[in-house]
DNA sequence: GAAGTTTATAGAACGTGTTCTACTTCTATC
DNA sequence: GATAGAAGTAGAACACGTTCTATAAACTTC
């Protein structure tokens, strides 16, 4: 009777490794692409828990299964989008003469990329801030993703740590220009210039 | 019959200043102090509109009129807390032989100041993540406060462009550990810490 | 393939932010 | 001090995130 096999937390979000079936790695699937979806259409508040269960064609006890809240659903779909935009990174290689360069070139290309579409960048990086602690694990997740873009763009070496503290500064950074851009408090104008010299200086 | 006395518009934060009567400044301060003190006991969450407006012994609608949502009364509630700290700040001089210092020593100050009230530090941070676009100019207000706290600590003379771009930058920083704290992401070592090395690279 | 367990479904129900309505009380102006 | 308009009050109403209930379907295991 007591129990071996490990089992799903109720309080975590099922990740894609761990669900057993197709059909439920399918389910999943047709849940991040209906958040995506909405909220590319209408941003945070879009992402309505009942249209997003409909349009994944799944209950709305269902959808809770698999993502806990909102919040974890959108930071879900956030690392989902980063982890895309790692590989298309991936595939080619990084202009620059240094590190001061490389990373700028990064911030840019991936900055352009989020503003190609507002609605989505509104909704992941204002559910992303907004986390509380129950979605901390989430919230790692994606920051771990965030520090691994930028160091990898420094260097192809393993990161040092002096390496990885700056690139959770120029992460921190990045993410706050980009809700000031979010919430109209700052053109796009203003975050290329805020990026370029919080990136120089740090690295020049 | 043409209305030509400037009317507080619907949308925005009734500020101190235009609030005509005795009667109405008052309201509007037990309505913040209800914030607070709400806050101060248990977080966002605890900050009920209803429960604000019940404390403050106002009606809900009046609680409205003041603050036309939860993250504008928010908001404004970090502002107040922002000046009296600055003020505080004011009335003592800043040791430290240069700006590193200096820096060093108001972000030190100020941030164990807020990590002594945890709840209100989570309500306040998150309410101002959170914020949309419709309370832009309370989130300004306080992004503007915390750049002058950084730039007065700098130095005494009017700052540089340069020097607001740090401050900026630092602030942006700041927030974004004092929130990893606030989720249980970050300690309160780690949080020195990284404010530390982000300080040193940006001004030793 | 039957029994038991897990997972999914439909939909009601609940809590809290926000809005609306009907009524009362202030305040300014004549 | 009568009156018009603004501001305040009490409380219903509504929206959406979240939880709960009852039932059905999909799986394991024998």
């Amino acid at each position: 009777m007591t129990a071996s096999k490990p089992r799903a937390d109720a309080l975590n979000v099922l990740s894609g490794e761990e669900l057993s079936s197709a059909a439920q790695r399918e389910r999943r699937k047709r849940i991040v692409d209906a958040t995506i979806a909405l909220a590319s259409k209408g941003g945070f508040d879009a992402v309505q828990m009942r249209a997003v269960a409909e349009r994944a064609d799944v209950a709305l006890g269902t959808l809770y299964r698999y993502f806990p809240s909102k919040v974890h659903l959108l930071v879900s779909s956030l690392a989902v989008e980063l982890e895309r935009a790692q590989e298309k990174m991936d595939r080619g290689s990084i202009p620059g003469e240094n590190a001061y360069e490389r990373v700028l070139f990064v911030l840019g290309r991936i900055t352009r990329g989020l503003q190609r579409n507002p609605h989505l960048t509104e909704a992941m990086t204002r559910a992303f801030t907004f986390a509380d602690a129950s979605a901390g694990t989430e919230v790692d997740n994606v920051a771990h993703l965030m520090e691994r873009m930028f160091t990898r763009a420094m260097s192809d070496e393993e990161p040092t740590d002096e390496q990885k503290a700056i690139a959770r500064v120029i992460g921190d950074v990045w993410l706050a220009n980009l809700v000031a851009w979010v919430t109209r408090r700052a053109t796009a104008t203003d975050v290329a210039t805020r990026l370029e010299l919080t990136v120089r200086l740090l690295l020049a």
